[in-house]
DNA sequence: ATTTGTGCAAATCGTTTGCATCTGA
DNA sequence: TCAGATGCAAACGATTTGCACAAAT
């Protein structure tokens, strides 16, 4: 499967029919800046001006609701730090984050590198549905 | 130092006191429902659920200074794990979470029973300030 | 007396929703 | 065709703030 700067727009769209949604010109549009190259962590406001740096054109709303379509279809993962803002993270695999508090910045922190080890017993009739791990940081 | 149910009035002032807070009459209102006795987790909503049956009067805004000015003091700590809503919890030592996302619950895991290993390096110039871990359950 | 806190209501901010209009399959 | 998507603007809920009043040292 491609991942990054090299794929076509069909590819995009077949990335998008994949996981059930239909493959329209603002989901394109945010397909090809969210899972071509860099952005890793954004926010709703970070893709609007990514949008618009772009030269393009696309309500807030429409990228709140792509945003949580995308994310419920698994393309993307929600990353709560901040009880201002939210973020998502197109790195959808199993790892934990650094979190710079002064500077609204994410970092990655491979799953491999934190053990978590000797959980306390989960209550009964209760499913784990995921376990995060932030570290705060905040710059000096 | 005292914990529990049994602080006097004059204990709590001092408490407040202790960390720079003036003790008025609100505030020594929320600390007694804060420290004494159960409430571990909470919300400025249910916080104001909780003044008002203890037959208080206080505005929200009241409620979410005082939040805030404790917090800052080291009275209490804040738990980011809902982006709807801010948590806060009375057990400023260091521990962990469960937190039911289909009940809004938090339940406290202490620290020992999580090791996290072999922390990547932290970036030049930044100081952990805190390494939550936050085990998300679910109830079938 | 002076500083600090309170309460209210209005403002703010991120986010969601209703609805009329478009558009992809 | 026509279910599903979009965009706008209005609604929303949690939180914050401005300001006149009250209380603490």
């Amino acid at each position: 499967m491609n991942t990054n700067m090299d794929m076509t727009d069909s590819e995009l769209s077949e990335k998008l029919r994949a996981v059930g949604l239909r493959a329209t010109r603002p989901r394109l549009d945010l397909a090809r800046l969210l899972f071509q190259g860099e952005n890793c962590h954004l926010t709703a406001e970070s893709l609007h001006e990514d949008v618009q740096q772009a030269g393009l054109k696309m309500s807030l709303a429409t990228i709140y609701n792509s945003l949580h379509q995308f994310t419920e279809a698994g393309l993307l993962r929600q990353v709560v730090v901040d009880s201002a803002r939210s973020y998502f993270d197109t790195n959808t695999s199993d790892h934990h984050h650094f979190f710079i508090s002064n500077e609204n910045r994410l970092i990655d922190i491979p799953a491999e590198k934190v053990s978590v080890s000797d959980l306390p017993d989960v209550p009964a009739g209760l499913d784990i549905t995921g376990v995060d791990v932030i570290i705060r940081l905040h710059k000096a």
